[in-house]
DNA sequence: GCCAACGTTGGC
DNA sequence: GCCAACGTTGGC
């Protein structure tokens, strides 16, 4: 199992919003940034992946998400009413992909991002790197033991398949 | 609202 | 291929 992060604005598509989606799951729109999408396409089934809200008050990780459908075409690439439509995209090799998120959990005390700033072990966290603007990013096994700790969330909860 | 840090675009 | 201009993200 690998460990990732995704960042929306709640404003836009919270923690909550996922909770009360049709079966807790989203499929997950919209990225537009390269690295972004590779890390959305080396997502496995299984794996893992702490919600953050951007944009926040507070910014904070505010619960985990778990990946049930690996990355496929995103439909918004190709709709031309959207928001997220993308012209250059060709429909038999499509640029954008997502994958469907189902949410787990959510924490039961949110860590803010200020919290998390000098935390031991947290030193290489994407999140906390500055000027970090990926939506997408990988979580190493270490970060998210010490995240899931701080959040009050017990290892057979944020582990359990 | 400000602005640093990016990624993308387009002129050359 | 270079790089300046521009648009966006996102913390503060």
């Amino acid at each position: 199992m690998k460990y990732w992060l995704v960042k929306s604005e709640p404003s836009s598509f919270s923690y909550d919003d996922l909770a009360n989606a049709p079966e807790r799951t989203t499929s997950w729109e919209g990225v537009r940034n390269y690295a972004a999408r590779n890390f959305l396409r080396a997502m496995t089934r299984g794996d893992r992946v702490f919600y953050y809200h951007s944009n926040a008050e507070p910014n904070a990780i505010v619960g985990i998400a778990e990946v049930v459908r690996e990355a496929y075409p995103d439909a918004s690439q190709f709709d031309r009413k959207s928001g997220m439509h993308d012209p250059k995209s060709k429909r038999d090799s499509p640029t954008w992909s997502t994958v469907d998120l189902t949410a787990v959990t959510a924490f039961p005390r949110p860590v803010t991002l200020t919290e998390l700033r000098g935390v031991p072990g947290l030193e290489k966290m994407e999140l906390l790197r500055k000027g970090s603007r990926l939506s997408v990013m990988p979580v190493s096994a270490g970060e998210w033991r010490i995240v899931c700790k701080l959040a009050g969330v017990s290892a057979a909860i944020s582990d359990a398949g």
